[in-house]
DNA sequence: ACTAAATATATGTTTCAACATATAAAATCA
DNA sequence: TGATTTTATATGTTGAAACATATATTTAGT
């Protein structure tokens, strides 16, 4: 049984061997998963929810509230979290329970313009403290210093290609 | 415009103030949710989706094959990456595309036992190399003691409260 | 100006997610 | 043993996610 040598921090190319750098790597993304699963839901139970909001809607309202202006569709399908295809359906349902505006542009008639209404305003600015309340709480246990390193190691494996 | 000292890394407690704190617990969460959505979509349409997968089914298979053995399904159903209420269906699905077998358990006539059948083995085994090839893309931007502290850092927001 | 290409939004369809609630068997307890 | 509670799975229903494809308008090319 020759031992393959204790090169334990190999490279990460060495793949197809499952040493522990590759069970590292699965680890994390199961990490990954479960904190963001368990997150995401505090965020939909505690305060969407009750509101009648999805995660996805709550964006859209932030977006607009943010840029504070009518903005186009795909401006906001642009900087939604992950790519939306269908965002128009979104916008609708939004439309629909009356938190923003719609308006078909004169000059484009390609364009919708949308608009935070106030009472998208309104629901934005009751969420404000839970939100800021709930973060903090998510990530009580993190120093600022350790929550720098999180945030900067999650942006560079999301970011960088080598 | 009396500045209120410069406790720069005050306590997580002091909120409602939007200070650089809260703004990093923000773009952290959704850094989060941005690198989650992105690698967790690699994962469905490079992988998941050309075998008729999704990420769900995946894990149920992982689930059974790293046991390997029958398992009650509510067992599968603890182990999951989110608490799922409604896997009967999801077992259902798997069951009917043939990758695990159910059998109801005589002694208790309450339990189902699920297995994987060879056709479920073998597709994880087709998957095997793909997905380790995955996580390797996915975090080639990080060294492994980058790694171990993102990996560190998840667990520690997730599991621990003060 | 006419045709083709690009842009912006909308819709069809299938699958999944989530929650509540239901059934059914077993265990517990009086 | 009969009633109650607990456990394990199943189903009803509504809304949302995902992908392909469609429509409509403008822009670009010749």
């Amino acid at each position: 049984m020759t031992k393959k040598s204790s090169t334990k921090s190999g490279l990460a190319g060495e793949i197809g061997k499952k040493g522990a750098f590759s069970n590292l790597q699965q680890e994390t993304l199961l990490n990954l998963m479960r904190t963001h699963a368990l997150f995401s839901s505090e965020f939909k139970q505690k305060l969407f929810r009750p509101l009648g909001l999805s995660q996805e809607k709550y964006n859209v309202l932030r977006i607009l509230a943010g840029e504070n202006r009518s903005m186009q569709i795909y401006e906001v399908a642009e900087r939604m979290i992950a790519p939306k295809t269908d965002i128009s359906r979104l916008v609708e349902r939004l439309f629909i329970t009356g938190l923003i505006s719609r308006k078909r542009c004169s000059e484009d008639g390609r364009v919708v313009w949308i608009k935070l209404t106030p009472e998208g305003n309104s629901i934005l600015k009751k969420l404000a403290k839970p939100v800021e309340q709930l973060h903090a709480s998510q990530f009580e246990a993190l120093s600022q210093k350790e929550l720098e390193t999180l945030n900067r190691l999650l942006f560079k494996a999301r970011t960088t290609k080598l």
